[in-house]
DNA sequence: TGCCAGGCCGGGT
DNA sequence: ACCCGGCATGGC
């Protein structure tokens, strides 16, 4: 008799709905933190315009980021929205990078398991989701990612409290998983997939229906508590 | 055409 | 300890 588990459930449902979503696009760890930071509140699709214009400018190391004009720096990335304030978060994060580790991406990866994620959070510019997807993205350790639609999402179907914080809606889904890199990168990209197309009401709708609408079928009704 | 996107910070109660 | 405005471009 097979477990019952709400969360590996779900998964299954998002995975047969929407098929493996491949995620970080990004080419090298570096560029996936690049990433990181410059999707925060932002579309992807803008983020990947402003890191096509990084690469094109051979700004991708952490050398060229930390020699830049911030000025210049907001000006590649004016793409992705909140430049200037993008620019001075990637500018903190490269000389942070520089004085800990001489810019050696491998050597702060390896500081993965032993305090890294605080160490990015003492960061101006880098919260709990931005740290994790670090984490779990670039540096490849099971640490599963939480965003404003796994809040919207979960909240609403009864399975976290609706004043949920994020480190608590973060050890839900790491108590209730398999702890495995693989998993949690495809969860998070699958709620995404889910999460762009349900209703965008904050924190949450009482017209909408319990479940989360996708295509015009519901997708996780089966789910709803 | 207005609303929203894979947050986070700082200043005000 | 919350709550809220600010940050900004591009797509539907």
């Amino acid at each position: 008799m097979k477990n019952s588990n709400l969360l590996t459930d779900v998964y299954d449902a998002l995975l047969a709905r929407f098929g493996p979503q491949n995620w970080w696009p990004g080419d090298t760890p570096l560029e996936i933190s690049i990433g990181a930071i410059l999707t925060q509140n932002t579309n992807w699709s803008n983020v990947e315009k402003a890191i096509a214009r990084l690469k094109q400018a051979g700004m991708l190391s952490i050398k060229r980021l930390r020699e830049v004009d911030e000025r210049t720096l907001a000006e590649l990335i004016r793409p992705s929205g909140y430049y200037n304030q993008k620019a001075r978060r990637l500018k903190g994060f490269v000389e942070w990078m520089w004085t800990e580790f001489g810019g050696d991406v491998d050597a702060m990866l390896a500081t993965a398991e032993s305090g890294l994620r605080d160490k990015l959070l003492s960061l101006k510019g880098i919260g709990p989701e931005t740290a994790d997807s670090i984490l779990l993205y670039a540096a490849e350790v099971p640490k599963f990612v939480v965003d404003a639609y796994t809040y919207r999402i979960f909240s609403r179907h009864g399975a976290i409290a609706d004043d949920a914080t994020y480190e608590e809606i973060a050890e839900f889904f790491e108590d209730n998983l398999p702890c495995e890199v693989a998993l949690y990168n495809e969860y998070h990209a699958l709620i995404v997939a889910l999460g762009k197309n349900i209703c965008k009401k904050k924190p949450k709708c009482d017209e909408c229906p319990l479940y989360s609408v996708f295509d015009g079928e519901p997708v996780l009704d089966e789910f709803a508590g």
